[in-house]
DNA sequence: CTGATCTGTAAGAATTTGGTAAGAAACGCG
DNA sequence: CGCGTTTCTTACCAAATTCTTACAGATCAG
């Protein structure tokens, strides 16, 4: 999942990327409004958790500008104001949730991913199957008929993605993005590496294959 | 814990019993209203997780049938329906809770356990088991193989969140926060000090062992 | 107050991982 | 069939992560 956290606290933000990414998912950080508005319009984001009180621009505004723009991505507010009304305030400039400093990093991963989930049930899925291979996203184990699968991480990360797109060609630019976070042309074979590697996991020793190469295209994951 | 699931999705119920019994509960599984009906009425269940869609008797029916028995054991509902009337709809007919799928494993349970306390306060856990090694809370003690365990206050509670959340990763931002009450990044290898301690009363002189590293992500104690 | 125990820090060792590059293999097209 | 292109495989190395050990400050019981 990609989420965007803008929060000027540094400290604060790290404590949360580093929080997230170990949660599996993707965080970019923007450490005030004005750098959070910009990049909250760009790159597609599934969650923003903004903090309230920002150098530049505040939350509150930054969301209402988001929201009069059309962008309904959802939003958790943080902020070091408990009261009812901020609560409101902060609600009906658009946001969907509300979280009280200090907070319980458990608890804002549970907003975050449960935000999500209400825009798209398929975001946080915990288990995955395609044919009779399944993925377990909370043990984070791989299972294929029934025989355990050891994955180093990134090839976890790429075939977890394989798996959310399963019958569907993806592309390397895809793969790039979502499993590296490179947003350029590597100029190198990394990929192709990863991909052998991960066939001589999952694929080796069953005698159907699975992860299918399209030529000039990508790959596909299908029973 | 004693929990019943009534639900007709075989893979989603054998989900929940996996994720239930690796928390130390005990699940059993009905796959139709009546059969679930049946079960409630004889074996005397803690909760009672309820899909709202059954086959033969649906779930809204077969809790205010219960309840016009004077059953009392709390129930928790799971409905595909995300809608407030339907949410009120399930709480009338004597639900406790209302969960909307897709939840996330760990939510469902935190319901269910927060059901049972509340009926029950001394029923939370007292005694976790995880493959040959058991915990007793009470006692404050630790047996792996039958043999004796001793350990350090701040191990227990490592060890304790841990067995808790068996078959899942625990991942360190999750270990500083529960078992430190850090809500900060320490910078220092505190969680690795205490990891390689527990592991070496735990698993140093056992074949199998129970505390695994997820690399990047953090731990995980599975059997 | 004192000794024992417990917890956290720091540093270096050990391990694991991911990326690069080079050559082999497979593919598709003329 | 043969050639250019794309994809696959393997080996190697640098970097990052994790583990272990030793030590010192803190805490607690007696």
């Amino acid at each position: 999942m990609r989420i965007l956290i803008i929060e000027d606290d540094l400290e604060a933000a790290h404590y949360l990327r580093k929080g997230l990414s170990e949660s599996g998912h993707v965080a970019d950080h923007a450490s005030d409004g004005e750098m959070g508005l910009e990049m909250a319009r760009t790159a597609g984001y599934d969650v923003l958790v903004v903090d309230r009180m920002l150098p530049r621009m505040d939350g509150l505004t930054l969301v209402q500008t988001l929201r009069s723009e059309g962008e309904k991505v959802p939003v958790v507010f943080l902020s070091a104001l408990g009261e009812v009304d901020h609560r409101i305030e902060g609600l009906k400039a658009g946001g969907d949730d509300y979280l009280t400093k200090p907070y319980a990093f458990a608890e804002l991963l549970a907003r975050v991913e449960a935000q999500a989930r209400r825009r798209d049930p398929d975001a946080v899925q915990t288990h995955l199957k395609v044919g009779d291979m399944e993925m377990d996203l909370l043990a984070r184990t791989v299972k294929r008929a029934g025989q355990n699968i050891l994955l180093q991480p990134r090839e976890f990360r790429l075939l977890e993605f394989l798996m959310k797109h399963a019958g569907q060609v993806v592309t390397r630019t895809m793969l790039l993005e979502k499993v590296w976070d490179y947003h350029f042309d590597p100029q190198t074979n990394v990929i192709d590496v990863h991909v052998s590697r991960l066939r001589s996991k999952i694929d080796k020793e069953f005698d159907r294959p699975l992860l299918h190469t399209v030529r000039g295209a990508g790959y596909r994951l299908q029973a």
